[in-house]
RNA sequence: GCGGGUGUAGCUCAGUUGGUUAGAGCACCAGAUUGUGGAUCUGGGGGCCGUGGGUUCGCAUCCCAUCACUCGCCCCA
């Protein structure tokens, strides 16, 4: 061990963070159940040839990016870079696939051996919707709108932009591939570096390169569009006009690409420029391919990924957590009765915070600190007579009660 | 993986051309106030100046390396 750190790109979630971070997963869970979405949780870990035979050998994140060891007893395990492969798999080796349609919420964290910046870190944690079984342009829309509405209620619809495009069926994207190789192998010498390498390994990554030479380039090349099948073509009208009638609002973006093989038609981000580098807060697609490749047989499907702690960095109207009750026992003969009626009211539901230690004046300021509603003395004064003084935090007002009337006060409160 | 920036107290930051014991505000602790919080006042604790090496009589300060964060590329959530 070097020093006594995490190690980099992991973070420790205090309070604060897991405050927000609890509040955008428990947002999409509570938004997805109303979807009829059931929630999921596979291992965070599968077999290697799980994600390698699914994402493309030639993806960033198998290539680069997957935290892979062999375990013990040999097998080749790799920490998930992403949960839709997870859940393809658990749908095929769990039979499930007889139950068609399947509506799956989940979330947890994922492992991407990345370099770390801003909203860029090596375990992170998503939330997850997949629709598996429904080839109709519904699943596109009802997916799309889910995230709309995940976003609207953490107050970050207005700073994001949903961007879409459609990439096609396999017989599209193919022919649209080819006439992508052509043109560039033309204007090659024009390509930077990196776009040279492009295409030879994943030509339609060039359509999403930020250099400028490029994107010139770009702006001439082949469209996508043109060389969608009929089929495709009408796949992704229905979905754009269904947005339209629902009012969620996008943009057509013939340059979004997906970085895993898996993607076929709708492709969508969710994308926002108050990360800095990182862009997308949500971002999906149709992948009506993968069920076949993990093994079972052609499946349609389609869903998103969003990122837990981009989303906390930029949501508004985080809840509070609720304000505990402070309990300040007065004098050392009252410790017992304290504590039994601070579970007392535990047991009734009430947030309670028993000082430790202390005398009534640090008992008082540490109820201040932790932001109490309010306070209730007990001492021996009030023992004997079976009262407690509680004192209004808020409003300085303080006041005997009987026990047995304290819980109806401590509930009219709020 | 590539390039740039930044690392001084728990937090935000000062710190002179290299010079004695490294400072402030906030936070924390104690007291004024041992049955009453916030405000105020008084006092206090806290720093291997990210880490390692080098230069120097002497570095927080200059040089190199390294680690972390950060910005961009790459990639994506």
């Amino acid at each position: 061990m070097r020093r006594l750190q995490p190690v980099r790109g992991t973070h420790d979630i205090l309070p604060e963070d897991g405050l927000k971070q609890r509040h955008v997963m428990e947002t999409a869970r509570k938004l997805a159940e109303r979807y009829g979405f059931a929630e999921i949780s596979t291992p965070i870990f599968e077999f290697t040839e799980v994600f390698q035979r699914t994402l493309g050998e030639t993806s960033d994140v198998v290539t680069k990016e997957m935290y892979t060891f062999k375990d013990r007893g040999g097998d080749e395990i790799t920490l998930r870079p992403e949960y839709t492969a997870g859940i393809a798999r658990a749908v095929v080796s769990g039979g499930l696939g007889r139950q068609l349609p399947l509506r799956f919420f989940a979330h947890g964290p994922m492992f991407r051996y990345e370099r770390p910046q801003r909203g860029r870190l090596r375990q992170f944690h998503q939330i997850d919707v997949e629709i598996i079984g429904v080839a109709e342009p519904q699943a596109d829309i009802e997916v799309i709108s889910l995230g709309a509405d995940i976003l609207e209620a953490l107050g970050v619809l207005g700073s994001t932009e949903l961007e879409i495009n459609s990439l096609g069926d396999a017989e599209s994207r193919l022919a649209y591939r080819d006439a992508l190789v052509t043109y560039f192998s033309v204007h090659r010498d024009g390509l930077s570096a990196e776009s040279q390498e492009r295409l030879k390994r994943n030509p339609m990554r060039i359509l999403d390169s930020k250099d400028e030479g490029d994107r010139v380039l770009v702006a001439k090349a082949p469209r996508m569009e043109d060389f969608l099948n009929e089929e495709s073509s009408a796949l992704f009208d229905a979905v754009l006009s269904g947005l339209d009638v629902l009012g969620v609002r996008y943009r057509k973006n013939p340059h979004l690409v997906r970085g895993l093989d898996y993607y076929s038609h709708t492709a969508f981000e969710f994308v926002t420029r108050e990360l800095g580098a990182q862009g997308a807060v949500i971002a999906g697609g149709r992948y009506d391919g993968l069920m076949e490749t993990m093994g079972g047989p052609p499946t349609p499907a389609i869903g998103w990924a969003g990122g837990i702690e981009r989303l906390a960095m930029l949501a508004v109207g985080v809840p509070d957590a609720p304000r505990p009750i402070a309990l300040v026992p007065v004098g050392d003969d009252v410790q017992d009765a304290a504590m039994q009626l601070a579970r007392d009211l535990r047991h009734s539901g009430f947030v309670v915070d028993l000082g430790y230690r202390g005398n009534v004046t640090r008992r008082m300021r540490r109820a201040d600190r932790i932001g109490a509603r309010v306070a209730l003395f007990l001492g021996e004064n009030e023992l004997e007579r079976d009262v407690v003084t509680l004192r209004d935090l808020d409003s300085g007002r303080q006041q005997e009660l009987a026990r047995n009337a304290l819980e109806t006060a401590l509930k009219s409160l709020e």
